[in-house]
DNA sequence: AAAAAAC
């Protein structure tokens, strides 16, 4: 298969009908003919990959052209190296811009709304260009400033960055972003949802205005098709069909419940099913806590991590889960997104989350890169209404089970009314599929064409949002130093910005 | 209503 199998063009622009890419499609092409460079091939044999995703094929060819994107995937689809592949070479095949004194300015910034998801961008990144001279590091909070410092002062081409750490290495001078060539937003719509305009609009304020931008957002709501227009420009949009995401590979059960036995029922599931690995997720800082516990308590190896932890206890608990020292890690939903954990079979929603969107991207850490997985959810009385946001973001109606030899708890005085029980049907609930077998030959690649000359920039025109912040004469600009209470929420901040701005 | 993110 050649490069021509990539066919340019089918690219739109925003204004068009997005690409909509078929989850299975294109399985024939291969890294090796998008021209990479043969340190990033040699990289990507390294960890035995051969083939690129359908976002992978997608993406690539369009960010070597120096486009804008708007992306709109799921992560789990091979985003990361979607974005950081092409990142690299562009990198690589540009010469450095070196007007600044250091020998290594920031060249490309990537943020992230968690921490964890910083982490593992970085370590994704940093093996991609093991074989470069290119350097990157990850700088969030929640840890010392100072080796962070030692390593930003010593100069990297690519930051990856949690956006509050960010401006405070800036202020104390340990790092400038006046050489930044790509910027990238990974999960942009978390960051919306978590206030992050702000801090977002004074990071791009001190980016150079000829840059690259590239968008990532798991959701395509009219908030972010609104902020990708702002501030990216003429963007491909690329968009990753999502039902296949939820439909195909996860088998997803509910169970009602009592209110009161719901953390008995998760202990039950976990114990029943021989559950080796599973994320929990609750809906609190607290209740994650007092899960954890009550599972410890009763003999299950359980963690929480939220962002009440220290930093530490957080990329512990991770680190340990992945290692599979852990059986259970009890979440918030600082762990909802982008947290790749290879072949997790099962998640757990002890509580429905708020947000129907949220329970997409719970049950995404399961059945991801191919393989099946399972996502049980305990629900009561009360939580009729999330679930049934949650059956109609995703168009289906779930499974709802019933619970095999559940007995409850008698220490807590058992009401009435709780679990269903009885009729023994769980067979049904779990249907058989299919592992889906992809090509593992690595024959190597016979020719590693560069694409030639620097990709043609286009004149940018000035998005109003790269401009100082000024509503209007009476509110003051957002600053940093405002407390958070008095900040808006991100939908309705975000809502007056666009609303107030002319086209 | 709660989560995340700088000190």
């Amino acid at each position: 298969m050649d490069a021509g199998h990539i066919d340019q063009s089918h690219t739109k622009t925003m204004s068009e009908t997005p690409i909509i890419i078929e989850p299975d499609s294109a399985p024939s092409v291969r890294f090796a003919d998008f021209g990479l460079a043969p340190e990033i091939l040699r990289a990507l044999s390294d960890q035995g990959y051969v083939h690129p995703t359908p976002i992978q094929a997608q993406a690539i060819p369009i960010v070597l052209q120096g486009r804008d994107v708007m992306g709109a995937a799921q992560t789990g689809t091979g985003k990361t190296a979607g974005f950081s592949l092409p990142i690299i070479q562009l990198l690589l095949q540009h010469a450095n811009p070196s007007m600044s004194p250091a020998r290594h300015p920031v060249r490309a910034l990537i943020l992230t709304p968690t921490r964890e998801l910083a982490v593992q961008v970085a370590e994704n990144v940093k093996a991609y260009a093991r074989h470069t001279p290119l350097r990157s590091t990850v700088v969030f909070g929640g840890m010392d400033m100072k080796p962070q410092t030692v390593i930003l002062r010593g100069g990297v081409e690519i930051v990856i960055a949690t956006p509050g750490r960010l401006l405070d290495h800036v202020e104390q001078k340990n790092v400038s972003l006046g050489q930044v060539q790509i910027l990238v937003m990974d999960e942009a719509d978390r960051m919306l949802d978590m206030g992050f305009l702000p801090d977002l609009q004074r990071i791009i304020n001190m980016l150079p205005k000829q840059r690259q931008n590239l968008m990532f957002s798991a959701t395509f709501s009219q908030e972010i098709k609104k902020l990708a227009n702002s501030f990216l420009t003429d963007p491909v949009t690329i968009e990753v069909a999502r039902s296949n995401a939820t439909a195909d590979k996860v088998t997803q059960v509910v169970y009602k419940v009592d209110e009161d036995a719901k953390r008995d029922v998760v202990q039950h599931l976990i114990r029943q099913r021989e559950l080796k690995q599973v994320i929990v997720f609750s809906n609190t800082k607290i209740g994650a806590s007092r899960l954890s516990r009550h599972l410890e308590q009763s003999g299950i190896n359980a963690v929480a991590i939220h962002g009440d932890k220290t930093q530490q206890e957080r990329m512990a608990a991770l680190e340990s889960f992945k290692k599979g020292e852990i059986e259970v890690l009890v979440a918030t939903d600082v762990a909802a997104r982008g947290l790749d954990i290879t072949d997790l079979p099962c998640v757990i929603n002890f509580d429905l989350p708020y947000n129907a969107e949220d329970y997409v991207h719970r049950i995404g850490r399961t059945g991801r890169a191919g393989a099946s997985g399972d996502a049980l959810s305990v629900y009561s009385d009360k939580d009729e209404r999330l679930l049934a946001d949650i059956e109609k973001l995703i168009k289906q109606t779930i499974t709802r089970g019933e619970l095999q030899g559940f007995v409850p708890s008698s220490s807590r005085g058992s009401r009435e009314g709780a679990p269903e029980r009885g009729s023994r049907r769980s067979d049904s609930e779990r249907p058989s599929r299919s592992r889906g077998d992809s090509d593992s030959s690595s024959r190597s690649a016979e020719r590693y064409s560069r694409p030639s000359g620097p990709s043609p920039r286009r004149e940018k025109v000035d998005p109003w949002f790269l401009k100082p912040y000024e509503p209007n004469a009476s509110a003051p600009p957002v600053r940093r130093e405002t407390p958070a209470s008095s900040i808006k929420p991100a939908k309705q901040k975000l809502a007056f910005l666009l609303g107030g701005v002319p086209k």
